[in-house]
DNA sequence: TGTACATCAGTGAACGCGCGTTCACTGATGTAC
DNA sequence: TGTACATCAGTGAACGCGCGTTCACTGATGTAC
């Protein structure tokens, strides 16, 4: 009565295409690639597809969910190990290197999808917003603050920033270009938020 | 042997259409509207559109070009009117304020299209960093720093970072968060770079 | 000034295409006896 | 353990639709004489 098939298949199909569609969205926007290219990347046919989702937009909203989760993850395991009193500013280089820049289907899901999160329905929205809530929770330890409303109010800042900062510097042609902006942004964030030890 | 029909019928038609595009692009995304209903926003039917622009991407270029344009038009304008030595703190304070987060559609380009820009083909993305460049430059003036280079690197920090803050406030579904993003990022940007006097 | 003609901005039907979604089907597996 | 049956993940043709673009046309205007 409960679960049926060869137990285990169906719920890693699932997760298969999460992760697909967790890559290829922040990789070619939401609307980049169709479902049945998407399937295809997974090595099935469209017609699969709605055994596991409602529709695209249920989609959306779980690979959103999937790739801050995956961000998260990346980040928490470099501050793992970084020196003591030295997590916040590693998480800071990684999340501002020319690696990250160069790879948007693994990286921040801000930088490449918030704007069309933002164009979203509303009760979308408020379910991609449980797994930003989520995002934040997790790395609200490395943030400086007396307070986790500190740490929030630092957190709220500097993250909405760095992904600015990554998105306009993936929006230039000239490489130079964009180095300037990430190493730039790098010493002025790290001043800002990972030493305040400094006096 | 030069201009032809109704003189300036043409080029105010012409205007017309980038001005809907500029806005229809920055409040839906860049393919949130195809040119039918583009042009039909502007009085005219579908046809006429390839007498004005080769493709849409072309008429990307233009709308994109203008929005900066016009956004710094709007700052430029609010500096002017700002007391000596409040004009950074005005920019800041308008652009990250409420209006400008419920206004998409007239508002800052980065914040709505830098990710879409960042998809773009290398050569879209050079005629649009052009467009950047000059939205820059008009900016520098009131940028702190002591020489050009300095302003310029103060420039790439501080808008980007805006753009970011103003794109995750806007994807946030709860309007108390929205505010709280906004009103956190002022008071910090303004703090850290706008109140430079300060001893 | 009046008439004939050339220009070309704008019209709207038509094109091929990929989209999200539906649905009758198939066949491998788990369950019942 | 062996057989009959029910389940349902995955298949692939088909749907209606909107997309970007093309093209034969129309008619108002500017130009030439």
């Amino acid at each position: 009565m409960a679960m049926r098939y060869p137990v285990e298949q169906k719920s890693e199909t699932h997760a298969r295409i999460i992760d697909a569609a967790a890559r290829s969205f922040r990789k070619h926007g939401s609307e980049g690639q169709g479902v049945a290219r998407l399937m295809k990347d997974v090595g099935m046919t469209h017609g699969g597809f709605y055994r596991h989702f409602e529709s695209k937009e249920d989609l959306l909203v779980d690979a959103i969910t999937r790739g801050f989760q995956d961000t998260a993850d990346g980040m928490i395991a470099a501050a793992a190990k970084a020196p003591q009193g030295e997590q916040l500013r590693t998480i800071i280089e990684r999340y501002l290197s020319l690696e990250h820049l160069e790879d948007p289907g693994g990286g921040c899901v801000l930088s490449t999808l918030a704007s069309e999160i933002a164009r979203q329905r509303p009760t979308v929205r408020a379910r991609i917003n449980a797994a930003m809530k989520s995002y934040r929770e997790r790395l609200l330890p490395f943030l400086p603050g007396k307070d986790d409303a500190e740490k929030r109010r630092q957190f709220i800042v500097l993250f909405p920033a760095m992904a600015g900062v990554l998105m306009t510097a993936r929006a230039m042609s000239d490489p130079a270009a964009r180095k300037e902006i990430l190493s730039v942004a790098r010493r002025f964030y790290i001043g800002a938020f990972a030493e305040q030890k400094a006096v």
